[in-house]
DNA sequence: TTGTATGCGTTATCAT
DNA sequence: ATGATAACGCATACAA
């Protein structure tokens, strides 16, 4: 009894042909089968410690039970809750992922993907930051995470950020804050374009316009720390700073310290994820959290959905983000000469 | 053209039988075939875009290309960079991973471990921390990470807990303490009780014994928090602790700010693992960093080695680590009566 | 309601 | 060196 137990053991064992055990066993036509001789299959079943094999279920059924999973790098602090949403919400319907990172390297997708279409795979999860069109025919089912593509033909799921950082400047602006700049994102992934974009919205809602805008290249404490020498060098003066991430605050608070800025008290600086221990910084940083689990949880709802029905049209969730609000944002200082336009809301 | 290409389209494109053009196709039995026929099926495959069904395949040949990889929460820091480590070493074999999370639930470990079984899966990485046996078979290729079976019969990957403990307090006696109390980490998981043991060692090496032991129910910065009352309340005056990991030390910062002791110099605290951030703390923690990404890589090294030769004896790794010192460790003050026996070394 | 027959795509064994 | 054949375990169309 050293090799597992195969559907033809149970059948025998219940005394039954093979394809009645199999009926059985599936919830699916279980109904095809009389509830006495079903009790007795899946009594055999479990004796036997049957499980069934799904190399065998797959080459049958064209399909598996099985998700890629594919990210930029789940040492990047926001993939492991959106995996670990997405792996709860799959191992609730009885399936399992497959992961892979990119690293965000195009090549390497394709290959990932090439590989992974190999497996018979029920679908995709695509996590990569990159706008560039979904590398995978018509005939698989995916979710975009943290993306999407310009064609409303994909199912995705993102956080909002716009109102997250209409937020930021919302708040901003309460305080008494009029020459605010921006550390934006790279501007190749949505993320990044889309906050840069809401930024400036935020702003002209209160009829301002930027003090600054720098690109970071990468969303990047280092990349964060250059953005804002290069913005402080350029001779604007600003009272806050809107970054485009956690991690580009922390740069940002890293270059503040350096030009001898203290932070709230002198500028003002806003992040963007709230990853874990934002909160223990100095100062605590004022962002807006991102509800990663859930956003991988109802991306595997989706596609779980999808695979179910393929038909069904492919729906676009927008999930709602909170302010968190912390130290790192201050009242202007009265010191600080308020813009002359200041009165006017 | 609908439906990807098979082995049989691929040798009629050839001129060849399936079989020839299976052989030519795997480089296992690539010389089995004439080099002529073998471009030419090469070709074939090339130019219908051929991708073996890897459930045929696996039904056929019993094992596939993918691995299970199964940890406790991937939203444990430790864990993110020890998978990647995985995935990488599997990718340049040419295997995937597929992850799956136990949150330390014993049950939960059976029932994933079972499904997973059913995959045909070639082996597995099992990164569980709870210490009792492998719940697999000897047929199934396992390597451990972060944990050992008693028996050792089994692979394991390990960072050497101890002579990090060891350094951590030596540190601290070059710096003249030597009542030091230890928070340690729950003692169900094998990190826990090895790092305990290997505080007892390193005290006595010095002829110290423990001025406090309190025992964390989780690797939590709550359980590190209410530890460090508890270790207090007990009316014992240490000048240092030791944690059993950053986020029980994290917790223990908490504690001592509210006490009104400061850190470090009050009282020292050293933490485990260099997680993200740590060094950004206030004070930055010395601390002892593991080779997350190591571990894993030569986990996944390991397997594919005994999935190649299942004959191989287990291999049990122990990978060095690295004492990280910052601020959280202070010279014992002048004010503070030093202990009788201070001179001895 | 249950049994029979067939095929999914691949590779191993045997024959040529 | 290549071809023919069978079998891996399962699910389904069809027959009974």
């Amino acid at each position: 009894m050293d090799k597992p137990a195969t559907i033809k053991d149970v059948a025998e064992l219940a005394r039954v042909h093979a394809a009645t055990a199999s009926r059985a066993l599936n919830p699916q036509t279980r109904d095809k089968v009389s509830p006495r001789t079903a009790a007795r299959i899946v009594e055999a079943a479990r004796a036997l410690g049957y499980s069934p094999n799904s190399a065998a279920r797959s080459l049958r059924t064209r399909t598996s039970s099985v998700v890629g999973v594919v990210i930029p790098d789940l040492r990047n602090p926001v993939f492991p809750p959106i995996v670990r949403g997405v792996e709860d919400a799959l191992r609730e319907a009885g399936y399992l992922a497959l992961l892979g990172n990119t690293d965000g390297d195009a090549e390497r997708e394709r290959d990932l993907l090439a590989t992974m279409r190999g497996q018979q795979l029920a679908g995709f999860i695509l996590a990569t930051s990159k706008r560039d069109g979904v590398p995978l025919g018509p005939d698989v089912s995916v979710v975009l995470v943290n993306r999407r593509t310009d064609a409303g033909d994909v199912a995705s799921v993102v956080a909002d950020s716009g109102a997250g950082v209409r937020a930021l400047v919302n708040l901003l602006v309460e305080r008494g804050h009029s020459r605010i700049g921006h550390l934006a994102g790279p501007q190749d992934t949505s993320t990044g374009v889309e906050r840069y974009r809401a930024f400036l919205d935020g702003l002209s809602a209160h009829g301002l316009t930027p003090s600054g805008v720098e690109f970071c290249d990468a969303f990047s404490e280092q990349a964060g720390y250059d953005a804002t020498r290069r913005l402080l060098a350029g001779g604007v003066s600003v009272t806050a700073i809107v970054a485009g991430n956690d991690m580009i605050a922390l740069g940002c608070y890293g270059a503040l310290a350096e030009l001898g800025l203290r932070c709230p008290e002198d500028v003002s600086v806003t992040g963007f994820n709230d990853m874990p221990f934002v909160d223990k910084q100095r100062p605590a940083l004022t962002t807006v959290r991102i509800p990663h689990y859930d956003i991988g949880y109802e991306a595997a709802r989706l596609l779980l959905e999808r695979i179910a029905d393929p038909s069904s049209p492919p729906k676009r969730l927008v999930l709602p983000v909170e302010l968190i609000e912390r130290n790192s944002v201050a009242r202007v200082a009265l010191s600080d000469p308020p813009n002359a336009r200041t009165g006017q809301n």
